[in-house]
DNA sequence: TGAGGTATGTCAATAACACTGACATAAACT
DNA sequence: AGTTTATGTCAGTGTTATTGACATACCTCA
C-alpha cells in the first residue's frame, strides 16, 4: 500500500530519481516539513496575541498594513483572501482599539487608506520580533547558500498566477517584478 | 523593545547581520514568503475537502495516520497538538465514514491503533496528490541545491525542543534512518 | 442631472475548528 | 483494592471564517 498507485510517478529509474530528489518519499517529507515549520513559525505571535485577545486574523491585518501603509480596504481584502465581512470585524476592532487609522482617499473619497498608529506599530513590533528572531536564527544556522535555496523553492511554491504579483509585494526578489505599493489589487 | 517608528526598521539590524544577509528587510521577506507559500500550499487539498464536507483537521488526521499506520490516539494527539475532544470529533467522523479503522492494542488493550482503510488511503492519495505535484514542481524549478537549502532552513525553523523528534518523524534527514513507525509520540 | 457601478460598512445566520471542564469506562499498574 | 492511564463523550464557549442581503457615500458616464 505504501507503494500505492502513485508510488511510481517518478520511480522509473533509481538513478534518475536520486539525482532529482523527487521520490515520492522526498516529496512527502517536504510536505511535512512545511507543516511543522509553519506550525512553529506561527506559534510565537500566537502566544503574544493572547494577551490582546486578538487572533491570527488581526496579526495578518496588522502585518500587511504595516508592510503596505496606505493600502485600501479592497487591497487588503485581496492580499488576505478573505471576505469583507471577515476583514471588517477584525478591522473594526483594530480601529476602535486605536491600532489602525483610516484616511479618506484624496483622489477617490470612497476609499479608506489604512495605516498603523504608533500603538499599532508597537504591537506589530512585538508580534514580528520573535518571528524575525526565528528566521534570523534559521538563516544563520543554515547559511547564505541555504537561504538562497530556501527562498527559491518557496517562491516556486506560490501559485503561478499570483507569483509575480506576490513577489513584487514581498520585494527584494532577484527579478524586478512590478511594484504596486499603492494598494490596488 | 525598541519601539521605533516604522521608517527605520529596515536598518535596525547590526553590521554582523548584514554580512550574513540578515537585514530586517530580508527577515521580513522571509516571513512573508512563508505566509504566501503556505497559503497556496494548503489551498490544493482545501478545494478537494469541500467535496467531502471535511476540513483541514480531517486532512491532518488522515495525513498522519497514513504516515504512521498503527499510531495510537494519544500519539496522534501529540503530533497534532490538539485536545482529545477536538480530535475525537474528527476521528469519529472518519471512523463512521469508513476511512479510518481502529484496532485494539495487543500489549495494551486500552489503546486504539489507527489505520487508514482502503477508502481512507484513496482519499489520502487524492488529497496529497496536488501537494506532491506542487512540491515536485517547485523542487524541479529550483534545482537540487536549492532543495537542500530549503530543507535546511525549514528544519532550523522548527522549535529546538522538538526538532530532533520531528525530524525523526519526518524521516530522511542526513542523519540515520531510524523510523519510529510504531506510533509512539 | 440622473443612472448605474464602485468602495465600504453592517446585520444576520451558519459552519469549522479549536478550547475548557466534567464525567464515564475499561484496562493496566502497584 | 486503589490509582493511574487511554480512550470516549457531553455540554458550553470562542475565534475565524463563510454567504446573503442591504445601506450609504461617492465616482463615472451618458
Amino acid at each position: 500500500m505504501s507503494a500505492g498507485g502513485l508510488g511510481d510517478m517518478r520511480r522509473s529509474s533509481t538513478r534518475g530519481d536520486q539525482l532529482l530528489f523527487l521520490t515520492d518519499e522526498q516529496l512527502r517529507q517536504g510536505i511535512e516539513l512545511m507543516f511543522f515549520a509553519y506550525r512553529d513559525f506561527t506559534s510565537d505571535p500566537d502566544r503574544i496575541l493572547e494577551d490582546y485577545a486578538y487572533g491570527r486574523a488581526h496579526h495578518r491585518a496588522i502585518h500587511f498594513i504595516n508592510r503596505r501603509p496606505g493600502v485600501t480596504v479592497a487591497g487588503l481584502l485581496d492580499i488576505l483572501g478573505v471576505t469583507k465581512q471577515s476583514l471588517n470585524r477584525v478591522l473594526r476592532q483594530l480601529i476602535d482599539d486605536g491600532l489602525v487609522a483610516q484616511e479618506v482617499g484624496e483622489r477617490d473619497r470612497r476609499q479608506r487608506h489604512l495605516r498603523l498608529t504608533e500603538a499599532g506599530q508597537d504591537l506589530e513590533r512585538r508580534l514580528s520580533e520573535p518571528q524575525r528572531a526565528r528566521v534570523r536564527r534559521a538563516y544563520s544556522e543554515a547559511g547564505p547558500d541555504a537561504v538562497g535555496g530556501f527562498r527559491k523553492v518557496l517562491e516556486q511554491m506560490i501559485d503561478d498566477r499570483v507569483r509575480t504579483e506576490v513577489l513584487g509585494l514581498v520585494g527584494g526578489s532577484r527579478r524586478g517584478g512590478d511594484n504596486d505599493t499603492s494598494g490596488g489589487a
